[in-house]
RNA sequence: CGGGUAGUGGCGCAGAUUGGUAGCGCGCCUCGUUCGGGGCGAGGAGGUCGUGGGUCAAAUCCCGCCUACCCGACCA
């Protein structure tokens, strides 16, 4: 393509909401613009780019055996409904109503869809199945942002596994786990996998794919010696031991007057790791305490995969203090015994330690946790620390910011069996299937290139996604050799495959550099009059701000190697 | 939803304290000059100052609303 003919409108300023590197550069560059909040127009050079995710994400699908499908974004409100999620997806569905008075949704993803196409599947002997597609997906989040990173409207691939058994649901998990290594690869991503929680989708195994960039938003642990790696959410490390304070026959109870936090109560001598920190939650509609170590935090994330808990919420004042009978500070759970009490594991087998008397301004010392609290039970809900032991080497847990790229899960039989997608197996016995559930954002995973890949004077996208894969720098466009002799190497290029931007604007030398260095271009070929006399041309390549001096006619056949080797190669 | 910030030409911003009919840089158009890293000169086009109300008069002051961004909550 001509540059003179294209829509690529590059900024010099980027626009002043735009705070995110990737946001910044994609609208600078000219490959997006903003719509309203969370969502954005694929311009022609952000579309291709998107088009060239799109394709390694189906080739690498297509390898696993994957069957591509376009299933509607919308959809009637009583699929949802069977499945239950009509419900619980809240405010993030949205909902309006048909001519006809029908509740409509728009697709947040597609468990529902794809499992009522799947009681087609009538026989043992069609399974396994593989079924994927790149749909729009919308979901009407809180609070969109970062540009690209989370929106209200998005092309995702998401991909369902059917089986007959887990040992089939296996499989095919590991066959995604595999095709997303290779995808993530080729996009030139460092993603890595986690251990994941599986949030609001149910199912077991969970694996996220991470990109370690400042922009994410999920915090993941890992052990950079054993190589232990899983998000916040599930993480748990190793406690560093502590030696309990000797405790009486019984708790003996303190005036603690004014003091209300774990820091005052340390200040008159029990340390946090040596008090039992008491919160109060509203469960499923239930009042519920929940202790930790004083100087532990609370995780909602791990008690809601734990329990199974649809709704949870800190508890008011006016609550708290008509169960307990004091108000938060003096909390605690000696002596509790009409309430659900969740301990967490580190209070195991503590003892001598201080907690709320449930009177106003008391607290006990010498409380042994097994002896002196009805625990329900022991459960992990604590957020883990930076710097404590790796449970499988003892070595400290670094905590790093990420991107989710992908998210790949066993779902079991929940959907299917809201569906009634059964099969019959070989001794003709009905059996509801089990599905996997994967996904990959394209935008995102497209945002996440660009905040990965770029120095200080624009973006830097790998061979394989970059929109064109060469730039043409006519210097002068009003000389006659100059313009015969990118002419021939641009109509070269062209018919071997390559794509190739020619830059045939009358604009100054400085104003092609840096635009073509803004949009990313892996490779630039410059030609100019100077250059021409001698008879070569200039080859630069963006990654590494390489300039060599090339003959000619060497132009093509080296470019064509470059690119060739660049398409391949998987970072 | 709670806290914070901001809406003035395509982008970045000034003007507001002291109400009186809008200005700068970049970009855009024309001409000239220049021509290997966003040049220079001259002339031009483009704005209901987010929106509704209050005040003789409002970009400016007051009130309501809308929109966008950031932190938090929330979130496959």
């Amino acid at each position: 393509m001509r540059w003179s003919n294209l829509f690529i409108p590059t900024l010099r300023d980027a626009p002043a909401e735009a705070e995110a590197v990737s946001h910044q550069l994609l609208v600078r560059g000219g490959f997006i613009r903003q719509l309203q909040s969370g969502h954005y127009s694929m311009l022609p050079l952000g579309w291709k780019i998107h088009k060239k995710v799109s394709a390694i994400i189906r080739e690498e699908m297509d390898a696993i055996g994957g069957q591509e499908f376009l299933l509607p974004a919308m959809h009637p409100a009583d699929l949802w409904q069977k499945s239950g999620r009509w419900e619980t997806m809240g405010e993030e569905m949205f909902r309006f109503v048909d001519r006809k008075g029908a509740d409509q949704a728009l697709g947040m993803t597609h468990e529902e869809v794809f499992a009522s196409l799947g009681t087609e599947i009538t026989s043992y002997r069609h399974l396994p199945q593989i079924w994927y597609q790149i749909q729009t997906k919308f979901r009407d989040e809180p609070r969109p942002k970062s540009g690209l990173l989370r929106v209200r409207e998005f092309a995702m691939k998401d991909s369902y596994s059917f089986d007959i058994d887990d040992e089939g649901l296996n499989t095919s998990f590991d066959l995604h786990h595999g095709a997303y290594v290779q995808i993530f690869s080729r996009l030139g991503l460092d993603a890595f996998p986690v251990e994941a929680s599986s949030g609001a989708m149910g199912g077991s195994a969970s694996v996220e794919f991470m990109v370690e960039s400042d922009a994410g938003e999920d915090d993941v642990a890992r052990c950079l010696s054993c190589g232990y790696s899983a998000n916040v959410e599930r993480a748990s490390t190793a406690l560093i031991p502590i030696e309990n304070r000797s405790s009486g026959d019984e708790p003996e109870s303190f005036p603690t007057p004014d003091v209300r936090t774990i820091a005052a109560l340390a200040e008159l001598g029990h340390s946090p790791e040596h008090q039992i920190k008491t919160l109060v939650y509203v469960v499923d509609g239930e009042l519920t305490l929940i202790l930790l170590r004083g100087d532990h935090p609370f995780l909602e994330q791990k008690f809601i995969d734990i329990t199974g808990a649809g709704d949870l919420r800190p508890a008011t004042g006016e609550e708290i203090r008509s169960a307990l009978g004091a108000s938060p500070g003096s909390l605690g759970a000696v002596g509790v015994t009409n309430l659900p009490i969740y301990v967490d594991l580190a209070l195991q087998n503590r003892s001598g330690m201080a907690t709320g008397a449930n009177t106003d301004d008391v607290h006990y010392s010498g409380v042994d946790v097994q002896r002196d609290i009805n625990v329900t039970k022991w459960v992990d809900v604590r957020a883990i620390l930076e710097g404590e032991p790796c449970t499988n080497c003892g070595d400290p847990i670094t905590i790093t910011r990420c991107i989710e790229a992908g998210h790949i899960f066993k779902l079991g039989r929940r959907y299917a069996e809201a569906m009634g997608t059964t099969v019959l197996d070989s001794e003709g016995k009905s059996q509801t299937l089990t599905m996997g559930s994967y996904g990959i954002g394209v935008e995102r995973a497209m945002a996440a290139v660009a905040e990965t890949h770029h120095d200080e004077n624009g973006l830097m996208w790998p061979m394989s996604i970059t929109p064109y894969e060469v730039v043409i720098t006519l210097l002068k466009t009003d000389h006659t050799e100059s313009v015969a002799s990118a002419e021939q190497i641009y109509n070269e290029l062209s018919e071997s495959g390559i794509d190739v931007l020619l830059d045939d604007r009358e604009e100054r030398p400085g104003v092609k550099f840096a635009d073509s260095e803004l949009i990313g271009i892996p490779l630039r070929v410059t030609i100019g009059p100077r250059g021409l006399e001698n008879g070569i041309a200039e080859l630069n390549t963006r990654s590494n701000n390489q300039q060599t001096e090339i003959s000619l006619d060497s132009v093509v056949g080296e470019v064509t190697n470059l690119v060739t080797e660049g398409r391949s190669k998987s970072s």
